[in-house]
RNA sequence: GGGUCGUUAGCUCAGCUGGUAGAGCAGCGGACUUUUAAUCCGUUGGUCGGCGGUUCGAACCCGCCACGGCCUACCA
């Protein structure tokens, strides 16, 4: 545990007369004895009861008495005088049930009146049909299995307030639906991924979250400081130079699903801890990346969603079809009429255009990361369909193989769906003294201002001085893809605890 | 980081031109043996995000701060 003494917690001062009450509930259930008990064993889910006996009817139930021992959250209570209903729901659904003086018991049933809305229950009895035709179990046996002294939001209303929705993700979980629905698609998502990669052949790894030196990616990272090794290490902003390293050592088809972290701005499409899946198989090019990031993409939401059609905040977006291709020359000049004839090469002439479209150039700036900026002003946001947006300058892809067509450029693509960025990908540089020299240009970029830029990896040049095989990388962002495909706004609604600032 | 909108009971929300706080749900008490957002009767509950200012008087107007939503910037 830690070294450090644990402060005192401060108590939550939100109490209120709800809990209060509940409180004293609690207090003489503790001092009748049993409270909290951990010995009641269910029998059945929700889910698999409706599955089972949904489609019987009232006679048929009647005749069958099949009995259920079931237990979860109340949701919803109906008390009658001498007889109640309320609606227990648990991991996989609701499901009614009966409490009446009859059948239950006068005593446990004047017991459960004085019982609270979140509140969990362990229930056995029959199951039997309402005269509306509701599948409900007529409790025999009612137990309270753990007092909630919380109160949930409203019952028909949910929880809205997005703050506490993202803080309290539990109570979230607890009464919205829509919410437990994202995670779940999001879990099938990520399966469908993993299994796409092994069925292609490819060798999960796990690679480490702590770095000395942060590379694979132009970004700002987090710092910390290991004690004992009394060294400063950075969380890692990519898995990229630790993966091709096994590329190098034999592991041909590798990848790796985990958090990368960016010590940057947070928006709707971003939060600072974020889930990536990189992937790199030598003897393969960018082409190869490009199916095959098209085929996971389409087989995730195949699997996890059953079509290949989605909308996403009222795009209908078409995963079934073949993704477009697009240069980014191609692209800047279809959006763009003004770039029509112009040389897309030529600094002057893209510095003068990325000021007028409201961007800011700096000394460090060649044509390249000016040509991509000025596509990023220009054409992003036009690309909705699935689009692999591909001829990336070799000046802001330091990574990546120079195109043997032109030097100047990379073989390389990005993934647009929505206007987002997807996924990155490229046949990887692996001429060592190429990559040291790129790694050169990147400290003087830091030099000059540019805190994004990469550190010279010594380490990562040595394994590729023993050879790299040629090799094809390409990185996913699952978050993004998950928002893509359960139509979420923002990326805190598919990370179940997003980042936030400390409480009010 | 910048802009903008928001923060009122446990929850969902009203609250007019500044006149001293409201509803529904939840809770509490009562009635009710097939309800299902149960219904009916009664009822408790508020530092109006915080601090300061203007005013005879502030949930409301002004300033600062905190937290959040959206847009934007950097990035994936």
């Amino acid at each position: 545990m830690s070294e450090e003494k644990a402060e005192a917690q401060p108590q939550p001062h939100d109490e209120n007369k709800i809990i209060a009450e509940r409180r004293e509930k609690l207090s003489k259930l503790r001092e009748a004895g049993g409270v909290f008990p951990n010995d009641f064993r269910r029998a059945h889910s929700m889910d698999a009861l409706a599955r089972e006996f949904g489609a019987l009817d009232k006679p048929a139930l009647e005749e069958k008495k099949p009995s259920a021992t079931i237990a979860g959250r109340m949701v919803l209570k109906r008390v009658m005088g001498k007889a109640s209903f309320a609606t227990l729901q648990d991991g996989s659904g609701k499901i009614q049930i009966y409490v009446s003086n009859d059948i239950t018991g006068a005593e446990t049933h004047d017991a459960f009146k004085h019982w609270d809305l979140g509140d969990i229950l362990g229930v056995s009895g029959t199951l039997f049909k309402t005269n509306k035709g509701e599948l409900t179990v007529q409790a025999s046996q009612l137990r309270l299995l753990t007092k909630a002294l919380r109160p949930l939001p409203e019952k028909f209303h949910g929880l809205a307030d997005q703050e506490v929705r993202y803080r309290q993700r539990y109570v979230d979980l607890i009464v919205n639906e829509g919410s437990r629905k994202v995670f779940v698609e999001r879990s099938k998502i990520v399966q469908s991924i993993r299994e796409s990669m092994v069925a292609e052949g490819f060798l999960e790894v796990e690679t480490p979250m702590m770095h000395s030196i942060p590379g694979g990616a132009a970004a700002r990272p987090f710092k910390t400081h290991h004690n004992a090794l009394d060294m400063e290490l950075f969380l890692r902003i990519a898995p990229e130079l630790y993966l091709k390293r096994l590329v190098v050592g034999g592991i041909e088809k590798v990848f790796e699903i985990n958090r990368n972290f960016r010590n940057e701005g947070m928006s709707t499409r971003h939060n600072p801890e974020f889930t990536m899946m990189e992937m790199y198989a030598a003897y393969e090019t960018v082409e190869y990346m490009m199916d095959l990031t098209e085929r996971i993409v389409r087989t995730a939401a195949r699997t996890a969603l059953g079509t290949e059609q989605v909308t996403y905040q009222g795009n209908a977006i078409e995963l079934g079809k073949p993704f477009a291709r697009l240069p980014i020359p191609e692209a800047i000049r279809k959006f763009d009429p003004q770039s029509a004839t112009a040389d897309l090469r030529d600094r002057a002439w893209l510095a003068a255009r990325l000021k007028q479209v409201g961007g800011a150039v700096e000394g460090h700036h060649g044509w390249g990361s000016l040509q991509l900026m000025v596509f990023e002003a220009v054409a992003e946001k036009h690309l909705i369909q699935p689009t692999f947006v591909t001829e990336y300058p070799a000046e802001v892809s330091p990574l990546a193989r120079r195109a043997d067509r032109d030097p100047e450029l990379v073989d390389r693509f990005e993934l647009f769906i929505d206007a987002k960025e997807m996924a990155n990908g490229f046949s990887e540089l692996n001429d060592p003294e190429d990559q040291a020299q790129r790694f050169l240009d990147q400290a003087q970029k830091k030099n000059a201002g540019d805190q994004e830029a990469m550190f010279y990896d010594a380490d990562y040049i040595r394994a590729l001085e023993y050879g790299l095989p040629p090799t094809a990388g390409a990185g996913i962002g699952i978050d993004r893809l998950v928002m893509i495909l359960t139509d979420s706004p923002s990326i805190r609604d598919v990370i179940l605890f997003p980042q936030m600032r400390a409480e009010a």
